[in-house]
DNA sequence: GCAAAAGTGTTTCGAATACACCCATGA
DNA sequence: TCATGGGTGTATTCGAAACACTTTTGC
């Protein structure tokens, strides 16, 4: 029957779509793409399987090269196989969305990769299916955020309800009521108020709040309801 | 940098959990495996991705050439990819779950090659990581059937809507209150009833029900509640 | 007439939605 | 004092869940 020897063997890649949040908008990190075909295009972040590791080290170590963060939320959605996609070699890619804190990369950045935010709405045109790869993992990240408490990923440590709120409404792309959103967060009790106070955004200023760790990661398979329709 | 020439290599394969209802019991479709290692030890089914062929493209033709079937519903789910999961050689496997429906299969089948179906929870020792596979599968099939109308495609073109409960009931593990999930499932407003009744399961009879195509298809991104909890 | 499975209706509760005003503060 | 954004409460509706009896018919 079939034996291993006569089967073709591949390149086999990792692409991380990077999301970030600076406040108001939904961002992307991009990098030129430091090789040939395609080289200074913009691209995704991504890296080729090494022989010693899986492909979510791979992912890792990728991600780690050029934000110079470690344990950044990643989850893999979807294997690009399209035999063509890559027009000098066969290679598949194996996708990963990732959600970091905008903040945190900022200040661990060195500008020895050429990495850059888009405002998702406003990126460049990505090399191979790269921008396929990104629809789609829009897509997912809309459905998981629907149903998980994931988008507290792209937050830093201390954040407010307005600051929230708008990220729900960036990555769902539409409005929510502001009390229903409050009471909506607040029933999960994945908050802690904090004493201090945001007042850069307005004269009042806005409550900080911080996730309640253990509770998080209890609740996280739990499917919630937390977009509205 | 990077080049592609000094890239590695690998072996990239599909195996496919196709998952079978035969009015009782969950079931699972294994066959002996036909190569070294690990020859006649029940394995999912797979195979390798061609040089002409997607991963997707080649689940289809992997699962034609075992079950005889075409259209069957289909969706990638996962990458395995660690370095040592086949000792002969670097495979990655791209991970997909199979719906069919088992009474389809079975006039189809022909002897030559060596497939049965087990109770998913008697199921003998698979090869490598394909447990782990299996184990995967069946949480994602379980987090896809609480939300998503998939479980039909188990269930022949005529169904009971206790035939129908006991899928749902096997797929989740729990009991489901009758009235309740008759409500639920009508609301949906997939279900059409037919005249004819199934008599072979009691002596009353119940009525035979097949799907609306259309308002299934168009339904079936949306998000539903179809499980209890 | 009785056993065995199919089918149906009501009440209760909680969650989701729609909706509008007061609060705190710096300028 | 007023403009700006932050924060809160209520009524209504809808869907989810809990719960038990009647129907059909072959034996």
């Amino acid at each position: 029957m079939i034996e291993y020897s006569s089967q073709p063997h591949y390149l086999v890649a990792v692409d991380c779509i990077v999301f970030g949040f600076d406040g108001t908008q939904l961002k992307l990190l991009l990098v030129r793409r430091g090789l040939e075909p395609e080289i200074n295009q913009w691209s995704l972040i991504g890296g080729f399987v090494g022989a010693g590791e899986s492909p979510d080290q791979a992912a890792i170590r990728v991600l780690k090269k050029n934000t110079g963060l470690e344990g950044i939320y990643l989850e893999q959605f979807q294997v690009y196989g399209e035999p063509e996609r890559d027009p000098i070699e066969r290679t598949l890619s194996v996708a990963y969305f990732a959600l970091i804190d905008i903040n945190k990369y900022q200040t661990q950045l060195n500008s020895d990769f050429y990495a850059e935010w888009f405002p998702i709405n406003d990126k460049p045109k990505l090399i191979f299916d790269h921008d396929t790869m990104v629809t789609d993992a829009r897509k997912k990240l809309r459905y998981k955020a629907a149903l998980h408490p994931i988008l507290f990923e792209l937050l830093p440590k201390k954040f407010t309800l307005p600051q929230l709120q708008i990220l729900f409404e960036e990555v769902n792309d539409s409005k929510i009521d502001t009390r229903n959103f409050t009471r909506k967060i607040n029933s999960t009790g994945l908050l802690v108020r904090l004493e201090e106070k945001d007042r850069s955004g307005s004269k009042k200023g806005a409550y900080y709040f911080k996730l309640d760790g253990k509770k998080y990661r209890s609740n996280f398979q739990q499917i919630l309801q937390l977009i509205p329709g």
